[in-house]
DNA sequence: TATAAAAAATACCAATCGGTATATTTTTGC
DNA sequence: GCAAAAATATACCGATTGGTATTTTTTATA
């Protein structure tokens, strides 16, 4: 791994959850150089431009949060168990190892979607890779008997993203604890009627 | 109505679709003043800075959609058809007189939830009281006999917002007209099964 | 319709924006 | 350890940011 290979990384890491927190627009060079401590020549010797750091940034963010849910599925056997992991993951939103600034799909799509085509694509596949995800897992549940045969796999799933994702931004919003509680039960309630 | 509210409701009308399609960081003064072919000393003459120009046009663009679903329910007299304004609510969101850019609620709480704490408490308060309206409207049903006694009220209220501006979310984002009718499903279903 | 008051336009401000050319320092391979 | 190359820092750029002081125009009233 080269000099630059590390201080891209660094840059990224530091700087990842700032636009989490800020946005893209709201997120200035000078916040990355704070971050970061080191200054715009450096930052532009990495990165071609903004833009080339917030996608990055983006990724990164993403892939906490992905390979966070993975890793929580591989631990059960039981499809039913694979998915309740939705649930967990919902109430730990707010914790370590998660970013700062809630949810980085939920946030990014919110402000992308009508001015940053490239941020808002990002946002758009990490929603359908996920969404094809819990069909999956629906579907390997139904053919292992865990749950109904007829159970309407793509509205399942993007009702339990919408779910989820809505029940992020109520959460973080208001700051009230039972919210966030009630949801997560909606979200455990919505897994156990599969059954 | 004098000159200057004219004028101060002229701007508001204006650049309130802008703060809601571009953010509280995204919109500059000279997008105001583009939109309103009035000059910056005009703006400034109107309102004190940019914070009043952007929480009257929350106030703005929360009217429209508050408004909406106050009229609609009251063409209904059941309560679970009352109720079931959300999804057809849900199922026009994109098109007039919904403001451009999608929920206001939603577009200021990701942005400002961690950032501007006047415009979060505006949000905040639109949840707290859209969270209230629904309470009130399933107690209301359950004393009419509509729905079943055991319905838990701020649970079913809360989870259905989230599902409704989590479903709005993913709706703008991958633009997928399946998508929105699937979650439009599940919020008839979830409020069909209050019965 | 003249006039005072209010509103809008003009012209300006320092600070910051994203970005670049160049100089200096630090890695890297021999 | 020495050069060449790569990476970082410095110094700068024009454009734009949010905001203001002042002048001109418009509105309301007597």
């Amino acid at each position: 791994m080269s000099k630059a290979d590390r201080t891209r990384e660094f840059i990224i890491e530091k700087t990842a959850p700032i636009f989490n927190v800020k946005g893209y627009a709201g997120t200035s060079i000078s916040d990355l150089t704070e971050a970061t401590g080191l200054t715009k020549g450096s930052i532009y010797g990495n990165f071609e431009n903004k833009d080339e750091v917030a996608l990055a940034a983006f990724d990164c963010n993403y892939k906490k949060i992905s390979s966070y849910l993975k890793a929580e599925m591989d631990k059960h056997s039981s499809y039913k168990e694979k998915l309740l992991v939705h649930a967990s993951f919902y109430e730990n939103f707010f914790k370590a190892p998660f970013p700062d600034g809630g949810c980085p799909i939920l946030n990014t799509a919110i402000e992308a979607d009508d001015t940053h085509p490239q941020l808002r694509e990002r946002a758009s596949e990490a929603i359908s890779s996920w969404k094809n995800k819990i069909m999956e897992l629906i579907k390997k549940g139904i053919d292992n008997k865990e749950f109904r045969p007829d159970v309407p796999l793509e509205q399942t799933a993007i009702s339990l993203i919408a779910l989820i994702e809505g029940g992020i931004m109520v959460a973080k919003l208001t700051g009230k604890l039972n919210y966030r509680k009630l949801i997560m039960q909606s979200v455990e309630k919505a897994i156990n009627d599969l059954t």
